[in-house]
DNA sequence: ATGCCTCACAGCGTGAGA
């Protein structure tokens, strides 16, 4: 089961770029985030080529900022739009829906940014991450956390740490915020993969600096202790970044095991079945 | 070349992004 996590920068922009990549790499859960598009909208311009792509889909969405979504291929259950006591500013915010796939609650998240540490979206920022943290709590082990979390979890995170002192992203309250989540037991599943490499998700569009590669890694995928021990292989698609009208963010991909139970077949493959080399677990065809 | 910012809404500029 391949789980994957892009902020695009706007649903209608990459229209095209998004759905070549789901063909391309034909996950089986996708976590879109700054689809900046209605919920009308979107089903407008998408209904049809994800039902063509097999995927059923959860959307929460408004007018020109923010939107998440869910696509699956394995099921879709038990939709939630936002989170229990999420804080809004001050109306809620098109920044989180959550869902049952293949038996794990996935959470597509569009982390407030938090503009400057002085500021009242700041305040917002670790208000509404310390709510998701209650409601993670809730959900037991079977969950994927996934999105722009608009933090960068360590210096190890950034291109250069001087290049942000005194901006939001890399701050103690912030990083604190995200270490209380993760603390519940997820692991960070980029960073378990490639614990000492220089990793990025996200490039700013100026000054080229995805060429220089000087980027930062806030976009995670954080999986609870059963499906941790179910990854097979956990990287960033750089390739989504480059070329023609990019999104500024790559997609984070995760590949799992076959999953214990749930709907997208069974554990146990049939007699006539060669056993599987180990890291070679073959992914749900479509 | 992976190549020097993009998006939405408004309305030909402005605010936001991180």
């Amino acid at each position: 089961m391949r789980i994957a996590t892009w902020n695009v920068n706007s649903a209608k922009q990459r229209a095209p770029r998004m759905l070549d990549w789901l063909a391309e790499r034909r996950p089986d859960v996708v976590c879109l985030q700054e689809t900046k598009l209605t919920e009308e909208a979107f089903d407008e311009q998408f209904g049809d080529a994800l039902g063509e792509l097999g995927y059923e889909y959860a959307v929460v969405g408004q007018s020109a900022w923010n939107g998440v979504a869910i696509l699956s291929r394995v099921g879709l259950k038990d939709v939630r739009r936002g989170f229990p006591g999420m804080p809004g500013f001050p109306d809620a915010e098109a920044r989180a829906v959550s869902a049952v796939c293949g038996g794990i609650r996935v959470y597509s998240l569009y982390v407030p940014n938090g503009r400057t540490p002085d500021s009242d979206h700041y305040a917002y920022k670790l208000e509404w991450l310390a709510a998701l943290r209650e409601s993670v709590a809730a959900d037991g082990g079977e969950v994927a956390v996934c999105g722009d979390m608009n933090i960068a979890p360590t210096d190890a995170d950034v291109f250069d740490p001087a290049a942000y002192v005194g901006q939001t992203h890399v701050t103690p309250p912030e990083r604190a915020a995200l270490a209380a989540l993760t603390d519940l037991g997820l692991v960070d599943a980029v960073r378990a993969r490639w614990p000492e490499d220089q990793v990025f998700s996200y490039w700013d569009y100026r000054a080229g600096m995805f060429h220089k590669n000087l980027g930062m890694r806030i976009d995670l995928i954080l999986v609870g202790a059963p499906v941790a021990d179910r990854v097979q292989a956990a990287w960033v698609d750089r390739a989504a970044r480059k070329g023609k009208g990019p999104s500024d963010h790559a997609p984070v991909i995760v590949d799992l095991d076959t999953a214990p139970d749930g709907d997208i077949g069974p554990m146990v493959p049939p007699p006539s079945a060669k056993p599987h080399k180990p890291g070679s677990a073959r992914l749900p065809q479509a």
